[in-house]
DNA sequence: GCCAACGTTGGC
DNA sequence: GCCAACGTTGGC
């Protein structure tokens, strides 16, 4: 059973054309327990919306799990942990935030909710949605 | 750049 | 255990 998250990133850290680019990533740093734990639920092949922060913020490709969380070696101290995440498509339109917040089908999301949240899950009719609104048909 | 919301820390 | 102070995130 294949689960669906959201991460975030704020593009002078990590930018969804540096994953891109990259192919593949470990993905560190997180250093909240809700966003570490939902990382920890990450199940390999898993599909995660790559979300940018800040600057322009939207939804801007797919990504998949492709190793289940390990110990987060950037972790000086504290029990923290990582995933890889590997690019696997880019968005046709990136999703807005504005969108998302305008879309009653989208009014739940913890992305709106949780708004500090760095991990969060999503269910699969608000993924769907957002394909959708990105123009995946 | 500002500031609201939130998580964490530490004094009591 | 409470809560004020503080630091960080992230929208605008």
């Amino acid at each position: 059973m294949v689960h669906h998250w959201l991460v975030k990133s704020e593009p002078s850290a990590y930018a969804w054309e540096d994953l891109v680019k990259d192919g593949k990533t470990a993905w560190t740093g997180v250093r909240n327990f809700q966003a570490r734990n939902n990382l920890r639920a990450m199940k390999k092949g898993d599909l995660v919306l790559f979300y940018q922060s800040v600057s322009a913020p939207s939804v801007r490709g797919i990504t998949q799990v492709v190793k289940e969380a390990y110990q987060d070696g950037t972790a000086h101290e504290g029990d923290w942990s990582c995933v890889d995440l590997k690019s696997v498509r880019n968005l046709p339109t990136p999703v807005t935030l504005a969108e998302i917040k305008a879309d009653p089908k989208l009014a739940e999301m913890a992305l709106i909710k949780q708004s500090r949240l760095s991990v969060m899950p999503v269910t699969r009719e608000e993924y769907k949605r957002i394909l959708e609104l990105a123009g995946m048909n």
